[in-house]
Parts: C-alpha cells; sequence; structure tokens
DNA sequence: TGGCGATGTTACAGATTTGTGACTGGGGCG
DNA sequence: CGCCCCAGTCACAAATCTGTAACATCGCCA
C-alpha cells in the first residue's frame, strides 16, 4: 500500500492556508485539489473521487461541519476521510466536529509535519484492501491469489493460521489489537482457546518471516500486538 | 462497528423484568448482565465493563438516579451510556433522569421492539465517539488506536502506566489534578499504592517524552500536576 | 541565610507479562 | 494403519513494569 500518489482535496476559504498546506502535501507526494468553498469542493469530490479531504471548519456560506455530515450521509461519499482543521480557540467545537463524521480534526496553527503525520495515519487506516490483492510492505509480499508469502522474493513457509494472522495484520497496519480481538477477527468469534495462544503463533510468524520482517510485528505491552512499518 | 456483541447491564429489583428483558435482548444478540441492586451493578460494571446500561429508576437502597449519577462522575464511567427505566406516571421526573446523566429515558411497559430500537440508537451514537480519536498538542501525538505516542513523527517508547497517564492528561488538559485524584482516575479507584508513586510516574513519563515535550507536564506546588501547553 | 516540607531522581526487589521450546493429540493422506 | 503436519497448551526463561524506599534538590518562609 503506497501513501504516495493519494489525492488529497483542500478546502479553506483562505488562499495561502490553501497553497501552504498544498506546499507541504505535494513535497511528500501527494496530490492535490483545492477548493475554497463547499459548492466547489462537492463537484470536486465528485467528479475527481479524491482520497481524503481536509476540511476547514469555518467556512463562507455552508459550514466544514454541515459539509462533512453531508458526505457521511451519502453512500457513494461515506467512507471518504476528513480531517478538519479548527482555529485555535474553537476546540470546544471538537466534539461536535467529530461527531459530524471527522476521522480527526488539527488545530491550526499546524507544522506541516504534523499535519503530514496526521493525514498519514488517516489514510493508513481508512484505506481497506479488497481480499484479493497483493499487499507489499518492506519488500514483503502477501499475495491471496497464490496464498503465498515472499520475503524479498524468496518464499516464506508459514502455516494455514499464521497466514491468517499475516494476512490480517497487513491488512490492517498500524492499529493495535488485543489478543482477544485477534482470536475474533483470525480465529473466528465462536471458538474458545486461550488468549496465549496467540502469543505462541506470533511467534511462530515471526520466526518465519526471520530477522529481515519480524519487527513488522510489534508488542504492545499490556494490550496486545500491531503490524507496522514504523519502528516502536 | 457491530451492533452484535455488545454487552448490557440490566439493573432491576424485579426479577420477572429483567428476565423479560434479557430475552429480549439475546435474541437480538445482546449479551446480558444482570443486576438487583446498585451494590451489585457497581461491581459487575468493575469487573465486566458492559457497553452500556438499563436502569431502573425505582431501586430499593441507592436509587437508580443517584448511580446514574454517581456513574458519570467517574471519569473511567463517564461514558458509559445509561438508558432509565421509568414506570407509567414518573414521567415528571423525566428531564431530571436525564440531568442526572442518562442518555434516554424508556417508560415501562415498553414493547421488546421499542426497547431495541431505543438502545441500538444509543449504542451507535455513544460508539464512534469515546477514546477513538488522536489528540494532537505541540508535536505530541497520543493515537489510542494504535496504542502509541509520537513527538515530531518520533515513537516514544511509554510503559503502559505512563500511557494511561498521559492520556489522562491530555484528555485533561489545563487542569491541575492531586495525586490522589490522578490515582482515582489513571489507576483505578480502589487501588491502595502510595501517592508517592505518582511522581514516579510523572518522573517516568517527563522523561520518556524528552526535552522536548517534558515542560507539558508542569508541577503544581503543594497541590499535584498539570498538563499545559501554557508555560508555568 | 537556615530549616523544613515538597518534589526530583535513582536503585531495587517483587510482580506481571511475554518469549520460547517442548509436548500432546487430532486429523488428513498415502 | 502409520506418518506427518499442525493447533493448542504448558512450563520455564527472559523481559519489562511497578511500587517503594532512600537520598538529593528545590523553593518557600521566618
Amino acid at each position: 500500500m503506497t501513501t504516495a500518489g493519494k489525492r488529497v482535496l483542500i478546502v479553506d476559504d483562505e488562499a495561502p492556508i490553501r497553497e501552504m498546506i498544498a506546499v507541504a502535501l505535494e513535497m511528500a507526494g501527494y496530490e492535490c485539489l483545492e477548493a475554497e468553498n463547499v459548492q466547489e469542493a462537492h463537484s470536486l469530490v465528485v467528479d475527481q473521487r479524491p482520497d481524503m479531504i481536509l476540511l476547514d471548519w469555518m467556512l463562507p456560506g455552508v459550514s466544514g461541519v454541515e459539509f462533512a455530515r453531508r458526505l457521511k450521509r451519502e453512500e457513494a461519499t461515506a467512507e471518504l476521510p476528513i480531517i478538519m482543521l479548527t482555529a485555535k480557540g474553537e476546540e470546544e467545537n471538537k466534539v461536535q466536529g467529530l461527531e459530524s463524521g471527522a476521522d480527526d480534526y488539527i488545530t491550526k496553527p499546524f507544522s506541516p509535519r504534523e499535519l503530514v503525520a496526521r493525514l498519514k495515519a488517516v489514510l493508513r487506516r481508512a484505506t481497506p484492501l479488497g481480499v484479493e490483492e497483493t499487499i507489499e510492505v518492506n519488500g514483503l509480499i502477501l499475495d491471496p491469489v497464490c496464498h503465498r508469502v515472499m520475503a524479498h522474493d524468496k518464499a516464506v513457509d508459514v502455516g494455514p493460521t499464521e497466514y491468517r494472522l499475516l494476512q490480517f495484520f497487513m491488512t490492517h497496519q498500524e492499529r493495535a489489537y488485543s489478543r482477544s480481538q485477534l482470536l475474533d477477527q483470525v480465529w473466528g468469534g465462536n471458538v474458545y482457546v486461550e488468549e496465549r495462544t496467540v502469543d505462541v503463533h506470533i511467534r511462530r510468524l515471526r520466526k518465519a518471516l526471520g530477522q529481515s520482517h519480524e519487527q513488522l510485528i510489534q508488542t504492545v505491552r499490556g494490550t496486545g500486538y500491531r503490524f507496522s512499518t514504523r519502528a516502536s
């Protein structure tokens, strides 16, 4: 799952701010679309199908909140991730913003670095892959069609359970899961097995992946495990 | 967000009514816990962490209203959705019931269908909120979904207790807390540990945050600590 | 300035959580 | 039937976390 090439729609009525954001995102490898009001934004959403929206809270005419709500109501756009931009001092509106369906919010002023980090996080969480698509992370490839795992072009031998575990992790990167959530998701909801069983299979999976990739599976002490490309 | 598998705590002093409700909910795919008084209810809340509570207005001993109020006061249970059950003719108390923190109320007698509908609605409203959103302050990011702390895009390694402590602070900025309040809120009300333990964990947290962010956690001499973006 | 209570810092032992290898038993398959 | 693979469990080792005490500093006030 490449982060580059994603299209981000920036909705803000102040051109300089839009520009600043656009520059930062382009440097990070995103494509930008810009709109200065909801009408413009809406037609861009329809025509260009961006991958996510950066939406200013305060907008002339229809507010950002209202627009977000509208997008979430529409079937076609309900899954579109939205990050809300709020000016400092509007923070008490945070709850309302999140309730309206935004996936995150960020307070102005913010550093470009922060913005990109948040955006990445939201995109990563929001981009589910079809079950048939091969997933690649740092040279580790899981190919559901061939039912096969490759590390740096060498086949990796994993058992059925480890395969499902890895598949789940690779389609749900970054987020931490408890042992019981993993049992639900990977084993299937109504099995009775010890939670520690998860640890053992994690162990087997790590071993199979070998030194080059085992650090992708991170222990979240007191909680469970996480698959992440970023060092812990 | 699946509606199935949610655990509902039913608090009513009349066993047949509890039973009737439990059957209805189980048919709808919920798991049920039952309690016939506030004491019992409270320990179930603590032990089982249900996803919501159906609470009878009239209860022997401590009333339902009082119990609801108590739950809303506790940090750990404040977000727990509550539906109040009131008998016919007590409707004039509706206002008081809602003021006590209930998210909805329903008048006996009610149909199972109605109950399930109301319950779904309350759960739907309540579920996406909670502590699922990332919080960002001055480049310090706490992401509950990934169970992770980042300072300027670099992962910060904190232990479980420090993580909870930071999460509490970031969701309760600016205000000062005494050591004993922190023990209540972060450790959980009924532990016996020295107050000085808080200092040690504060120290560990500050260390983990590093120079760039440790000043966010401020000492309030003679009182306790405070998380604030404004220099002290 | 000196004393005193409050807070910072560190070390450590016990508790808890996780890693790891080994064992058991089931089920498919030749 | 016998073999082999695999899932699940267990027991022990290793890693990490936790609370506490002891000592070092700090800041306030007389």
